[in-house]
DNA sequence: GACCGCTGTCGAAGCGCTTCGAAAAAGGGT
DNA sequence: ACCCTTTTTCGAAGCGCTTCGACAGCGGTC
């Protein structure tokens, strides 16, 4: 294994001097740093990151708490994943896998270990339980998801609220009464995550304005569930022609559905999705959406990290604004007959 | 922040008598441990990490390599991913995440700062260009994905070659004797992903033993790009009655389309997949499938990597045996009319 | 020419832990 | 009571790096 020592050696220089040219903390002249740098380079150092992290007290690992569970956004989850891992390198840290299991537990190890200079969770519940430790241990962080009491902590989402009221008044322009939405499977729900409620005030309180009349069904599982789902809905509500879809997996079942149903998408009913462009695009038939943007998600939360660790000051909510991409799954309200 | 040394102040020990506590190498009568751990309970002391990385030559840490692209199989990643981070805690181990942008260079680089004790390297190809570093280092590693020489490292992976045989002798079983498969996105192939070519080998030569012909079709895309696969494949071999798809994401394009053209599964055709359980019961049809043990794979490959740096010899190669699961998507070939 | 303020470099301390050898304590036989 | 073995605990060295204060040169100034 070859050290700073060695690297020194090499150079006929210091060690404190091949730190500094390695951190750039104090200056350094031309040549040095050259000579210092070829022999870098040619001994194929290293530095250690245990002593690195030992004796500067920084690890350069930011630790990413995923959610165990797959019962949503599995591709969200990914994307947002890769994304932070992608940008955290251009900022030279690494990341750290968690998963949700370990709870609040991991939190502490993690911040107590010094294993993690920051920690960016997704998932966040309303009221989530791992808050309250990150507020006491003052470590940085950044949440992909908007609990209720922001204070103390940096949260980065899609303005769900605005997405859900974009929905409706798309809808609403194209002259639709009666929508309906697709939900998140009810469990979604019960776990008070942020996005499937606001989504849903959103959309409820911007339909209230324009007067359209709005049913909500969660919905899991399969296809024979969404046929009831389906049945229910035209039962209760015979006008309905326009549905909102929060749930990517929901997406292809309710297509199918309506196909066999023999409902015309966008002649008999629109549909308006809230998923990832890339199933938009390739559904069957090729979904007006509000994109979750998981990319920007996670570019922003490592941003946001990095900013803090640097001691720039940053903002406190970053709400992604929605924008809605019209295609082939919505079209004006059938007039009634 | 608490130490080691504030520890061993509390307990009325000196510190390395702490730390035979914490590791348990060397004996500690039971009254002395029992006052040691009190007084870590009562500090809420957590080792440091780096501190102890820097002492003991050890991180702790499993990297993790993902691939970057999207193309395929991203609940299978996910799924992957998820049960390698939390087999790998119960190891006492936490998992880095890199991602395949870096190339070789992450290896290199966490190898050489000892960032992370071993690897786990996913999305393999048969010539990877990472191997022979890996090779080179001796750094321990575990593939999922099976490259073409397998020297000097272990790999885990489904024993793709068998898969690919069972489906067409499920199929020959049923009485079919034309076979059609639906193949990955042609990127896939040309990047010389194992998987890909293991399978259709596999297929190919039990379909000859048994007497069925193939053809192989890749696809990527849309439904459209489906219904033009498939009339091209009725087009050229009208007899064909059996499916086998092995990209998740062509699953419903596929029995969208052949519903559409007024083809039932099973009584018409049937289709064969090899997908995550998931996506096999959840589909319109419920699918005969061959399960990817996405999770098998990942705690397979944890625990083959936890053996290896505990210095017991492991296998080098774990294939892990395919398992076709019948469900309503298979049936009676239809006798020729 | 003595003094100043630079810039560039060095030496040493120390980060918190593990680990090795050795000392101390505790039994066990005679 | 003694010696010998075994168990338990301690002290000190050292892992590879960062960082702080200090020092050596250097050109410029009065």
């Amino acid at each position: 294994m070859v050290t700073l020592a060695d690297v020194a050696r090499h150079a006929g220089v210091s060690a404190s001097t091949v730190s500094y040219v390695l951190s750039g903390k104090r200056s350094i002249s031309a040549g040095t740093r050259e000579r210092v740098e070829r022999s870098i380079r040619a001994l194929g150092y290293h530095p250690n990151a245990g002593a690195r992290a030992l004796a500067s007290n920084r690890s350069n690992i930011i630790a990413l708490m995923i959610p165990l569970r797959t019962d949503m956004y599995v591709p969200v989850m990914m994307e947002i994943a890769v994304a932070v891992a992608t940008t955290a390198r251009t900022h030279g840290y690494d990341v750290l896998l968690l998963t949700g299991e370990e709870g609040p537990d991991a939190v502490r190890r993690v911040t107590g270990s010094g294993l993690a200079d920051a920690m960016i969770l997704m998932d966040v519940e309303l009221e989530d339980e791992r808050l309250p430790l990150l507020r006491a241990t003052g470590q940085p962080a950044v949440l992909i998801g908007l609990p209720t009491d922001t204070a103390g902590v940096t949260c980065v989402d899609l303005d769900w609220s605005a997405t859900g009221a974009l929905c409706v008044e798309h809808l609403a322009k194209l002259g639709h009464r009666d929508v309906a939405v697709i939900g998140e499977a009810p469990a979604v729900y019960e776990r008070h995550t942020g996005f499937a409620e606001r989504t849903l005030d959103g959309l409820r309180s911007r339909a209230r304005e324009l007067g359209l009349r709005v049913v909500h069904r969660p919905w899991e599982g399969g296809y024979d569930a969404m046929a009831a789902t389906l049945s229910r809905i035209f039962d209760e509500r015979p006008s309905t022609t326009g549905f909102v879809v929060q749930n990517e997996s929901a997406v292809e079942p309710l297509l199918a559905v309506l196909r066999q149903q023999g409902r015309a998408v966008p002649e008999d009913v629109s549909v308006v999705a809230v998923c990832p462009e890339q199933v938009a695009v390739q559904a069957s038939v090729r979904l007006t959406s509000v994109a979750v943007p998981a990319q920007e998600m996670g570019r922003t939360a490592v941003g946001l990290l990095v900013g803090k660790l640097d001691g720039r000051e940053t903002d406190d909510v970053v709400l992604i604004a929605p924008e809605l991409t019209v295609r082939a799954s919505s079209g004006t309200a059938p007039t009634i007959p």
